[in-house]
DNA sequence: GCCGTTTTCGGCCCGACTGTTTTCAGTCG
């Protein structure tokens, strides 16, 4: 069981129920669409939520009422939604896997299956190789090409990709068309300016007085590899990293309104409409119109915001978890950002599992505009990544020590260690070793999977020793990867508070560990959050804005953030520790 | 099926693109 299967069989339910309309069945659709988004979306399982508060607690969640509540009850009790197996009796079909496939909808999924018996892909394969499907009414020879397209695009998509992988590539495109001369402003919207973890697909804005030549341009970019769609105000590529971007072309005077509407998300763009609605406006992706369809505003996101009764905020914050409201009141935080950041806690050498010197990392700290670094090598107990036992620690200290007389202050070098928490708890140093450095990171490397309260304890013991200065990636996920450890968190970001030890923020891409549920739950306790980019090369300091845009998807100010105190200042607080 | 400082009934966000149509339905975001 697990909410990823619950929010499937949801939104299964919402696909069947669309096909046959009856007057209501639009609004049915929409209900059990968003509790699928509510639910596949929860940071704890469901089971959990029954379990602690019973129907009353799945009320409580957005978009569930009495009537999805019980049926989230039944599937909890039995597995089974005697709603969706009565669908799919009717429709024998796997609505999941067909409507997967670009240009399927589950309308087209039925007809498919009323005419040709089609449940899956595998049949749809077959029937597309027979050329069966262009002689349906309805359907042509383009249609035929449409789901070919959509097929090889299945095949070729790596899902939703990392940030950290989609936002180059976005750089990239936006750099190519404005150096171009023909579009003025070029922009990224969508979940990659929202600093989401994964993007599903890029969402480039531009303002052109040539429309056409822009698409053209982009057409042919080397980074396209084919185009799906195209339009006189919008194009959509496959690009070749295996995701698509739409390039949308816009009149300048409705910039704002665009960049809105086309940042999202969705479900912060309904609330902001409905705002708008009761206002007797409307708002869309030209502007905000008042009863007469008299243009309001449409130029910068600020007045639209304005306008409405809001407070203009981060796209960070635009996820619908409250932010709204707080907008209304006019109590948006002033969020952290890169540029408060004047050092990183967590970096490793060639001396462990680092592809660079420290002289090398120095060098690339300093290009980062950054005031100091930790170097923290791995530990004794992860020989994977070679790392360091004890006298090999004090050795290379010597050499840091000498490095930083050389800086003169230029970069100041704490000394460090990512040092283990191993299975009992303990470190993997001795305490004496430990007591030379100036920041010990104290990670999770192994036994994974653990209980919850067994590894919640190893934690928390490991924060008892006092000496350790920040928790490193704290829960041990990788994003498309590995599932978190089991651990309670409110409980070990209590621990932490007692310690006086900092909550990391991990950077690295496929990491962003805490992440922004996670910071949001962790914040309600009085503890700091490191925001570090655990480099392992010199390229890697630029991992740091992902770890930034993730404290802010977490709403964290500068205050929050641990790191943002400047050299002398760090100095003096990791002194104060020890 | 959800939801409520105008409502427990009657609302529920908005538009582009495409193909197969003779004016629109399906899909997507």
């Amino acid at each position: 069981m697990s909410n990823k299967v619950l929010a499937d069989m949801l939104e299964e339910i919402a696909d069947l129920i669309s096909v046959d309309e009856t007057p209501n069945s639009k609004f049915e659709v929409r209900a059990y669409k968003k509790a699928a988004l509510t639910i596949g979306t929860l940071q704890e399982p469901v089971e959990q939520i029954y379990a602690s508060g019973g129907k009353g607690a799945l009320m409580a969640l957005p978009g569930i009422g009495k009537g999805l509540a019980e049926k989230i009850e039944a599937y909890i009790k039995t597995g089974n939604i005697p709603r969706l197996d009565e669908l799919k009796k009717r429709y024998p079909i796997r609505m999941g896997e067909l409507t997967g496939v670009q240009g399927l909808g589950p309308k087209t999924a039925v007809a498919l299956y009323k005419a040709l018996g089609i449940k899956g892909i595998d049949d749809l394969k077959k029937a597309l190789q027979e050329h069966k499907i262009r002689g349906l009414p309805g359907f042509g020879e383009k249609s035929e090409e449409l789901l070919e397209t959509g097929l090889q695009m299945r095949e070729s998509s790596k899902g939703r990709l990392l940030l950290g992988d989609a936002m180059p590539e976005a750089e990239q495109i936006i750099k190519a068309l404005s150096k171009s001369g023909l579009a003025d402003k070029v922009l990224i919207a969508g979940s990659a300016r929202r600093m989401r973890e994964t993007v599903g697909d890029l969402d480039i804005l531009a303002t052109s007085k040539e429309p056409e030549k822009v698409m053209d341009l982009f057409s042919r970019l080397p980074s396209v590899e084919r185009v799906i769609v195209s339009g006189p105000t919008k194009t959509t590529a496959w690009l070749k990293i295996g995701m698509s971007c739409d390039l949308r072309v816009i009149e300048p005077d409705s910039f704002g309104a665009a960049l809105q509407y086309f940042t999202g998300s969705k479900d912060h763009n309904v609330q902001v409409r409905q705002i708008a609605v009761k206002k007797g406006y409307k708002l869309n992706e030209y502007g905000l119109f008042d009863r007469k369809g008299r243009l309001l505003s449409s130029k910068e996101e600020p007045e639209i915001y304005g306008i409405l009764g809001m407070q203009w905020m981060p796209p960070e914050m635009r996820e619908a978890r409250g932010e709204v409201k707080l907008a209304q009141e006019h109590k948006i935080p002033k969020l952290v950002e890169l540029g408060d950041i004047r050092g990183d806690m967590h970096t490793h050498t060639k001396e462990t599992d680092g592809a660079n010197t420290i002289e090398e990392m120095v060098d690339a700290a300093i290009g980062a505009h950054l005031q100091y670094i930790a170097v923290t090598n791995h530990t004794k107990s992860l020989p994977v990544a070679h790392g360091m036992n004890d006298s090999q620690f004090l050795d290379f200290f010597k050499k840091v020590d000498k490095l930083n007389d050389k800086l003169g202050g230029k970069l100041m070098i704490f000394k460090g260690a990512e040092v283990d928490i191993l299975k009992d708890g303990s470190l993997d140093l001795e305490p004496a070793t430990l007591k030379k450095m100036d920041c010990v990171v104290g990670s999770v490397h192994s036994f994974f999977k653990m209980p919850e309260a067994e590894m919640t304890a190893r934690i928390e013991k490991a924060l008892d020793s006092g000496m350790v200065t920040i928790l490193g990636h704290p829960t041990g996920r990788e994003v498309n990867g590995r599932e978190p450890y089991q651990l309670r968190l409110d409980k070990v970001a209590e621990c932490a508070e007692r310690n006086d030890v900092a909550l990391e923020i991990d950077a690295f891409p496929s990491r962003l560990d805490l992440n922004d549920t996670n910071i949001m739950l962790a914040s309600r306790y009085k503890v700091a959050f490191s925001i570090d980019s655990d480099s392992h090369s010199t390229s890697h300091f630029g991992f740091l804005r992902y770890g930034v845009g993730t404290a802010r998807r977490g709403w964290l100010t500068k205050g929050r953030v641990f790191n943002t105190a400047d050299a002398k200042g760090m100095a003096k607080l990791l002194d104060s520790r020890r």
